[in-house]
DNA sequence: GTCTATAGACTGATAGAC
DNA sequence: GTCTATCAGTCTATAGAC
């Protein structure tokens, strides 16, 4: 019953970050609610920005992939062929993307103190912003790839709640493609969710 | 050209909070930045929360109407009436709705500790819940009215930088509609994207 | 209206006993 | 591995002079 203690860390801080507040949580509040002083924390961790860290360590390592993802020539049909990675991605770890979306300023400010991963992310981030400004490409198009992850966003994780979270992936996972390519109207529709267009 | 004291404050700390995240945001770094020390600012507001809620305010306002559209009966077509009503809301308050995404879990706390707009706001609350947990309501309907309040919320502050804020309201809004109609595909086209359908 | 100075309450983090 | 005790730093907020 009693696992490792640096699991239940890390579990109660990320249910804490992400009710209350990466900035607002403090140390004392998990160690109490994991039932052990902030020095036993310290032994685990050395610092409260590590133990964000962890947690969003899968995140880090997805941003590898997500670069090179965004390194093709931005199309709607390339950018729906994405999105279905990316809905894959954020259904193998809901927990995880409610953390980054409850904690975007948190986590923005982490990677900047981060001297391995700053590069990486700032570069990702600039793409964006190319790929969004890039004005060789319809801005309609590039609304429609913006709205598209939010869209995705908000049925996984809406603001008010995490209304959806009882409802399992297989039956999630093609409403929600269906959803992205109606707001993409690519040529071709998208796998697993062909016949699903009203 | 120094105008009053009590704006400029308004001004930096709406600048500050967007950028850096309320929580992160020190009285001392917008007196700094206003010019002035932190004891003027407690001469013009009693705290830093209520700076936080004067910014908020015109979004508490428009709650009440809120209320109001989330009381009819729920179907794809009222929700995309809906949506148009919410679409020009967030156009002429576009800076507004960027403080509220990038602070949202503050913006939640700040609710929770005012005795008027509480039991409103956590009615609202409510509501959006039971909203999408209605089971009487098909499932890709609750997701599709969800998804198009993320789609809406990307295309005009996406998470990686405000990269469309350049771009006018008129260029934006019908654009913006024609996604939301096609995410909700109701029965008759909104009104500002009829012919713009694929 | 704005200042200096400071109170009072946290916070993250460390030292050292067990 | 976990504890007690404590430090140094930061924060919101206030008191009182000008």
């Amino acid at each position: 019953m009693k696992q490792d203690t640096r699991e239940r860390i890390l579990e109660v801080a990320e249910d804490l970050f992400i009710r209350v507040g990466y900035d607002k949580v403090s140390l004392r509040e998990v160690a109490e609610q994991v039932g052990v002083t902030k020095a036993a924390l310290y032994y685990h961790f050395s610092s409260k920005e590590q133990i964000f860290r962890s947690l969003l360590q899968p995140l880090m390592d997805a941003q590898k992939e997500l670069e090179r993802l965004l390194d093709r020539p931005m199309t709607r049909q390339i950018w729906a062929d994405n999105m279905v990675l990316f809905v894959d991605w954020i259904l193998d770890n809901r927990r995880l993307f409610e953390l980054m979306q409850t904690n975007r300023i948190a986590f923005e400010a982490l990677t900047e103190n981060d001297p391995e991963n700053d590069a990486r992310h700032e570069a990702m981030h600039a793409r964006f912003e190319a790929m969004f400004a890039n004005e060789s490409v319809p801005l309609e198009d590039r609304l429609r790839m913006a709205a598209s992850i939010g869209a995705v966003g908000a049925a996984l994780a809406f603001p008010a709640g995490s209304t959806f979270s009882e409802i399992g992936n297989d039956e999630l996972r093609p409403l929600i493609l269906a959803i992205v390519n109606d707001v993409l109207q690519p040529v071709a529709p998208l796998q697993a969710s062909a016949g699903d267009a009203d």
